[in-house]
DNA sequence: CAGTAAAGTTAAGCCCGCTTAATCAATTAA
DNA sequence: TTAATTGATTAAGCGGGCTTAACTTTACTG
């Protein structure tokens, strides 16, 4: 069991790292594109689920449809998003990506993305292959734990790899 | 260079996942605490840096020392910090974290823990031990590029492991 | 076909974080 | 000792996100 008090460290050790890292470059981003928390997480959310309704996004949210409603109206306005009715029932609204805010999402994503690969870069090269492999486990575990049908931008599928290289 | 290329793949989809998790939890982290993000940030990095002045945390968070000074001044009512003089210059005041303003920061903290470990249970006992390697691995980097002193925190020690097990 | 339910939108108003500007206290310089 | 600087606080006011409530439109149901 001693395995199992080293991986809680380790664990809670990185989760910190992240966290305090991540919180401040968010807050850096909400500031520099003028973003709220609730319209970034938007952006993810339809990124990675597809195209949702109103409600979806404000259940999500954890606010009201009206509040929802707002959000997206002004985003739609920013052309970040888009707003079609959906075909099979009129009252529904299909909110999608814009894109620009498919640029915006790509951007948030990447200056994790940066900041990670900073860190390896001093790291040698079998630390840099374990981290390949213990990395996409825990991708994949997170796939299997939520996984999701549809997807615009979720799991750069490994054809798309050339097309990632920068 | 093929490494090259599975490398950016592997660290685009773990940020994507990490951050898009990461935002949800944090959005209703911020509904049930009350806290917002520029408060939740200011615990993190207190937790981590140690005691700040008003101007440290208002140049951290992007904001005047105004709002920096009215932010703290309800936490301190809140009883998540505490403001006291700095003896060597009385004009300075030291912000420092109160039990409960700790006891927010293991929680934030913890969230993504659990989260983390979720993920790891369906994961071989190989797996798991990569993931040690990889993310201390990570962790020292982090460690290396951005080196702190003091801390109140950060860094669980070997030695504490047993007291961090649940 | 009425009647009801569901999804979205709009409007009015509250709340709260942030800014500017003025003020106070403590330190440093002339 | 006076003047100037620095750190922090307070007050007034703006802006925007969220809520409730009323309303519109579309779909289901008896």
């Amino acid at each position: 069991m001693k395995e199992s008090i080293q991986f809680t460290v380790v664990l809670r050790n990185w989760a910190e790292v992240f966290m305090r890292r991540s919180m401040h470059d968010f807050i850096q981003f909400t500031r520099s594109t003028g973003l709220t928390m609730g319209q970034i997480s938007t952006l993810m959310r339809i990124a990675h689920h597809g195209a949702c309704g109103v409600s979806d996004i404000g259940d999500y949210l954890g606010v009201t449809n009206a509040a929802s409603s707002q959000m997206i109206h002004k985003m739609v306005e920013q052309d970040l998003l888009e707003r079609t009715e959906d075909p099979k029932d009129r009252r529904n609204k299909l909110i999608t990506l814009a894109p620009k805010g498919q640029t915006l999402v790509k951007d948030f994503i990447e200056s994790r993305y940066l900041w990670m690969q900073d860190l390896t870069t001093q790291l040698t090269q079998e630390e840099q292959e374990t981290i390949i492999t213990a990395l996409t486990a825990l991708t994949d575990a997170s796939q299997r734990l939520d996984p999701v049908g549809e997807s615009s931008l979720h799991q750069y599928p490994a054809a798309a790899a050339d097309a990632a290289q920068a």
